[in-house]
DNA sequence: ACTGTCCTACGACAGAAGTAGTAGATTCAA
DNA sequence: TTGAATCTACTACTTCTGTCGTAGGACAGT
């Protein structure tokens, strides 16, 4: 089986990709909007990347909202920075640890960062051993951290006619 | 003044960057070498490759061994694994508790990681205030882990003929 | 002085990535 | 039914990356 995770994507299609994550579902033009204003690419550019992302199996689209296309990650955030994480452990001979130190001393994570880890672990020791928890994957995130407004906009808005 | 932390790096390129760091200082003989041996390409592309990073400015070559040149990093590891450190946490929305938080409950970080991390936080406030401590940064790593044995092979060892 | 080995400097290329324009289909509101 | 506003599906181009090959220079040993 083709491991979801093994697609490679580069710098931009990541930047893409953050932003579907955010919103959980999105047409083209709103990913377009959502990436920052400095770097923010014509509308088409954007469709290309979206186009190739669906080429490589990273999101697919689920439906049409007016004649707009709706996509949605099919790789999930989790498996991708899975994968980011591995590559930057790499530098370190593959030692978590190692890299903890090099972080904590860049002054990159601070103790309220670490203690959060622990409390992450804690709790995962405490709600484990139901069912099929771990590292679950398999779907889309649905964790949208914010407001996982989909189709807004003018885009098929306030269109019910015929 | 050009932030040397700007230049981008390729997936390759900062491959190689990391046989040069465990290196301190090597020849491009020897960071192809270096490279594992599924994906070793062939010399001259490592030595395009290193020529490239040495047009970023992301090494230089400090001297000849027989007739070859020895490169050196000119940017750290350190100012590296920040940049793509960050580039992760862009992911979390810059929060690097949430990161964490992710971390662990895909099974990254382990309770000993979170730990060692908060003994390098000990550490750090233990022996800091003297010199110059804190996020350095200027010159290259000079934290080779291993066996930083530069210029080694046959490329200029057992020749001391005239 | 000759020769084999190892480098360096370039030059080439194919394929990936980034960036967009265009023609034609859809949709929506008058 | 018309027209403006959008989209989509291509097509195109320029750079960037990954990969090498080759010609010619340096050296070390014979």
């Amino acid at each position: 089986m083709a491991k979801e995770s093994e697609v490679k994507l580069t710098r931009f299609e990541l930047e893409v990709m953050g932003a579907l994550w955010e919103l959980g579902s999105a047409s083209v033009r709103e990913l377009q909007e959502r990436l920052p204003e400095g770097k923010r690419p014509a509308y088409t550019t954007v469709q290309t990347i979206v186009y190739r992302l669906e080429e490589k199996g990273a999101v697919r689209r689920v439906k049409k909202v007016g004649n707009a296309h709706v996509f949605e990650p099919v790789v999930t955030k989790r498996a991708t920075v899975r994968r980011l994480f591995g590559e930057l452990l790499g530098f370190f001979g593959g030692s978590p640890r190692a890299m903890m130190a090099q972080l904590v001393e860049a002054g990159h994570l601070t103790l309220e960062d670490l203690r959060e880890g622990e409390e992450a672990l804690a709790r995962l020791e405490a709600g484990k051993g139901a069912a099929g928890a771990g590292t679950d994957e398999g779907a889309a995130d649905k964790n949208a951290s914010k407001g996982s407004a989909a189709a807004s906009r003018k885009a098929g808005e306030g269109r019910g006619r015929r």
